[in-house]
DNA sequence: GTCTATAAATAGATAGAC
DNA sequence: GTCTATCTATTTATAGAC
């Protein structure tokens, strides 16, 4: 049955945003949650509280969309990211920042990491090549970071490819479960608490830690760069 | 909906696969290809060189067919995983020898990696109880050799799920980057064999190594579990 | 800019012949 | 077991009123 139509949700005096904008963050939120072929128009403007004609007026087609959607999404996340690599840190301050600032700037937009694995699980298909060059990105930013810790002499000899797919991608997937974390934990019998976002992150940075440096240096960070 | 006849196995010399076996054959390529909604049942069909009729004749929906596909594939794995840890080698080897072990037989059965992000991007709501268990399987597998490692003094301590988290998502990612593996390092511009298997493998045997086991502990295996 | 109505194509599923 | 033909619902996209 129809158990609908809850009427969203604007901060009280709020402007209230105009159509594209509504459209646009409608379509970020259906897309991430069934992906773009199970995504219907119709549901994207019900969810915007506009008629599906609204959405070609702005758009001018589904996969138009979906385009804008994917580069605003990774846009923004990669400039975040760029950013660390650019602030004055030593290298192990900025992987650390760097994990702490993707799960957080990832919880923040929880849809990007189900879009990204359906990209990745579509092997690349639909990216155009700019959104490619924008994934990109955030490997550079590692090899960055990495380039500079060697060259001082802090971090040990590894490919920043593969430090990137052992670092990168546990968060995404850390991201992409957060709706079911608390169904895992019934079914695997294990606390909830032990998947929080600070664990994962003080994990993620100590296996990062002790892949790179001696282990003289592999006590936990005393600034504690962990949210 | 009665339980449906088994059919009896045919010997590996009689090439003739019944349409039963085609069709799922066909399905696990079609839905690993394109998600279960961008997968119509007339290309399953196509594909298996059979009628649309058929597949409703041997499976009552696009959905019960998608759901013995995914069990299929997280069984065969599953079992692959489960013998490890049942096998005789010390913790540190077992881990070396999962690591090993799903690289190699998630590339063998290739739509496995994508399927699953599709699963996790979806926050599995497309799966039951069992197919749930099937994979909650692999965290336990990983549990048991860490409980294993700690017992006897090998291991530091470290919560098995976040290991599994950084362990096995990697993994995945990179078997479903395979196939665009090729036009990733054109555009990063660096050697596709940065990314051959045995490196990868190597790469994550290592970080688990280095995570787990005290500094000198830390050289690389001598048996050289890699493939 | 926003809506209703509808065209045009396609999808899952079934009937029924052989 | 296998096929053709078809039913029905859904979906992308557009026409056109206001």
């Amino acid at each position: 049955m129809a158990k609908r139509k809850r009427r969203p949700r604007r901060a009280p005096n709020t402007p209230p945003l105009d159509s594209r904008t509504r459209i646009l963050a409608a379509a970020t939120a259906e897309f991430a949650l069934r992906g773009f072929a199970a995504t219907t128009v119709d549901r994207i403007a019900a969810h915007a509280r506009l008629n599906k004609a609204m959405i070609y007026y702005h758009f001018s087609s589904k996969q138009h969309l979906y385009q804008i959607v994917l580069r605003t999404l990774f846009t923004s996340v990669g400039d975040v990211l760029v950013q660390i690599a650019h602030s004055p840190l030593a290298p192990d301050q900025k992987l650390d920042h760097f994990v702490a600032t993707f799960v957080t700037e990832g919880t923040a937009r929880h849809q990007l990491a189900p879009i990204i694995l359906r990209e990745i699980a579509e092997g690349g298909r639909r990216l155009d090549e700019e959104t490619f060059t924008l994934m990109a990105h955030i490997v550079r930013v590692m090899g960055g970071i990495v380039d500079e810790g060697r060259a001082s002499g802090q971090f040990e000899p590894v490919d920043p490819i593969l430090l990137y797919l052992t670092t990168v991608w546990p968060i995404i997937v850390y991201l992409a479960t957060s709706p079911i974390r608390s169904a895992l934990a019934r079914i695997g019998h294990f606390d909830v608490a032990r998947l929080d976002a600070p664990r994962f992150i003080e994990h993620l940075q100590h296996i990062n830690r002790r892949a790179l440096m001696p282990c003289t240096a592999n006590a936990p960070s005393p600034t504690g760069v962990s949210s």
